[in-house]
RNA sequence: GGCCCCGUAGCUCAGCUGGAUAGAGCGUCCCCCUCCUAAGGGGAAGGUCAGCAGUUCGAAUCUGCUCGGGGCCGCCA
């Protein structure tokens, strides 16, 4: 609806620009958007305000010259000119019927575009690191990044969603000393503990499983443990492959599947972070001193230098993560977008800058972020902060027993990313309206109920002549219904654009409260044929928006409650 | 010392990248099914958009500073 607004506004500018009522070839940034109140209309523009300058003209004048200019439309039932010079778009009641026709023919695929030109994005989240349960903030980090490559997948990418994890660094080495401790019978703070060592009960349950001689399957490997422990590195595999498996079946449970698992012990396997540190070398941004290897990452916009390889000839964590990125980028992935913690905020520069020093054509604002700031889990107006199992912090799989799957991932990507979060247990439990989850599917449900009334009324809903009597539709509720489903594919190609799921969430809490005021206000299975067949032809359009927004954030569409 | 995010109704938060009279839910108060699910709906009260200055036709939105909350800044990962 929008864009043949656009079309239309652009067509008159181009008009008075021959007209010669503005100079020959101005061109404005105008915008075509919704307005706030029904008294202005569906859409404004603002051209007037801005060609005023350009002009020599008053906005107003502009205005009445720009209404004069435009084109006829069927869709537009009046024009109007208010305030300082905006123009209102009056849409006529044909063009949303219309637009609800185009929801019945689409079905599942409406509001779906094609921007990404089926090009190949990648999507990178959660990303833990095999040492313990996911917590909350992993939670937020699957809900956000999953619904990120939804939305981008409706928008016409080729999305891959990736695992990063690390299996060797110094972590690893300290969960396998923590489990071979808890299989020598050691407990935290006796003596022999790991001086870092992780203290969570998990740590004995793999433990317990090695030495029964389990087996765990996990990234496509068995592994089985044994009776012996002085065999660190048995240990390590292990319970990685526990942890691993673990964090799979949260994963799972919460309805987030991967791609590609990718390694980082498999970087120094394939020799690419030599060949990274090789290659920063060549392209002149490094130097030598203290005994270790700097890169100038003060040429793109560090604060200080970054040292990439230590005096006792490690590498810094920072290395693998460029020649990390640099296999993206081999990979084909023109679009990649990291979902992480607002914590690992410091790494964006760095790595950018390592990419960028590499001089291979990768553009500065590549890869792209996402972080989420820190998750508060709330309980009986206080501050959730032990899990048995996990010890110091709430587990995903505690939020998934407590909430279930639907309430917990609403919770989590219905915020916007940059803001902290408060997750309030008590509340995601509840069923009733108090709930948004269940207030958004309930109206799912709703339609469901009234279609399967029909069938024991022994009522029949003749859909193409509900389809046709469209323009019946016009008391207030049904007028708010309609706009909102008239928003959907905007909304959708704003949150994508935006990179921010939690929009789809908000308009779905808009879309349910008009339709249950609408359904409040009027009954659907009437005696009047036309009537009765029209809203219930709205009520399943409503039925297809909601089904397909619920889809967006991974969450069921319950066809009854 | 440097950097990032946040500050909007009593509470939890939206506000579509600068538009017209700032919105929703919860909470408080009042009201609504003899009827497709009351897991619902209607109404009232509630605001110095943290503060100050600037940019312009126009600022919750952009810029600078100040104050408050959170996070990060290592030859740790």
């Amino acid at each position: 609806m929008k864009d043949q607004l656009q079309d239309l506004v652009q067509q008159a500018l181009t008009r008075l620009c021959l007209e010669g009522t503005v100079p020959n070839g101005t061109s404005v940034s105008f915008v075509v958007e919704r307005t706030r109140s029904r008294e202005h209309g569906d859409f404004a523009t603002n051209a007037a305000l801005l060609l005023a300058k350009p002009a020599g003209k008053k906005p107003r004048d502009v205005a009445v010259a720009l209404v004069a200019a435009l084109p006829a439309s069927a869709r537009i039932a009046k024009v109007e000119i208010a305030g300082p010079g905006f123009i209102n778009f009056f849409l006529s009641p044909e063009a949303y019927a219309e637009e609800v026709r185009s929801i019945h023919a689409h079905g599942r695929e409406y509001g779906r575009n094609q921007q990404g030109r089926d090009r190949k994005a990648q999507i990178e989240f959660v990303s833990a690191n095999p040492t313990g349960p996911l917590h909350v903030g992993h939670g937020r980090g699957a809900a956000v990044g999953d619904c990120l490559a939804r939305l981008l997948e409706a928008t016409g990418w080729r999305v891959t969603r990736e695992y990063y994890y690390n299996d060797a660094g110094a972590q690893i080495a300290n969960l396998a000393l923590s489990v071979q401790a808890r299989c020598h019978g050691i407990e935290p703070e006796q003596e022999g503990w790991p001086a870092d060592g992780y203290r969570g009960a998990y740590i004995s349950d793999v433990a317990r499983a090695y030495l029964a001689g389990e087996t765990v399957h996990a990234d496509g490997h068995d592994v089985t443990g044994t009776k012996d422990t002085d065999d660190l590195d048995a240990i390590r595999r292990f319970a990685v492959a526990c942890l691993r498996r673990e964090q799979d079946l949260d994963l799972r449970a919460f309805g987030v599947e991967f791609d590609v698992y990718y390694l980082e012990s498999s970087l120094y396997a394939e020799h690419k972070v030599d060949e990274t540190v090789q290659a920063l070398i060549a392209a002149g941004h490094t130097y030598e001193q203290d005994g270790a290897l700097w890169l100038k990452t003060t040429d793109f916009g560090d604060d200080k230098d970054r040292v990439m390889r230590k005096s006792d000839g490690a590498y810094t964590y920072f290395l693998p993560d460029v020649a990390y990125h640099v296999t993206k980028w081999k990979r084909g992935y023109g679009r990649a977008i990291n979902e992480q913690g607002a914590d690992h905020h410091s790494t964006i520069t760095r790595v950018r800058a390592g990419l960028q020093a590499l001089d291979m054509g990768i553009p500065k604002g590549w890869p792209e972020y996402v972080l989420h700031q820190m998750v508060t889990v709330m309980r009986g107006g206080e501050e959730v902060k032990l899990s048995k199992r996990a010890g110091s912090y709430v587990t995903l799989r505690d939020l998934i027993d407590e909430a279930g799957r639907d309430a917990t991932r609403w919770f989590l990507v219905a915020r916007k990313a940059d803001s902290q979060l408060t997750f309030d247990i008590d509340l995601a439990r509840t069923q009733s309206n108090d709930n948004p989850v269940y207030y958004v599917q309930y109206a799912h449900a709703r339609v469901c109920s009234v279609q399967r009334q029909l069938g024991e009324r022994g009522v029949e809903w003749n859909r193409e002549n509900g389809l046709a009597q469209l323009t019946r539709l016009d008391n207030e509720h049904e007028q708010a219904v309609l706009i909102a489903l008239s928003r959907y594919p905007e909304l959708v190609e704003i949150a994508a654009a935006n990179l921010e799921p939690h929009m789809v969430a908000s308009y779905l809490s808009e879309l349910a409260a008009a339709f249950h005021a609408w359904y409040n206000a009027h009954h659907f299975i009437i005696d009047d044929a036309d009537l009765r067949d029209a809203r219930l032809s709205l009520a399943e359009a409503t039925r297809i928006v909601l089904a397909n927004g619920l889809e967006l954030l991974g969450l069921g569409a319950p066809q009854s409650m």
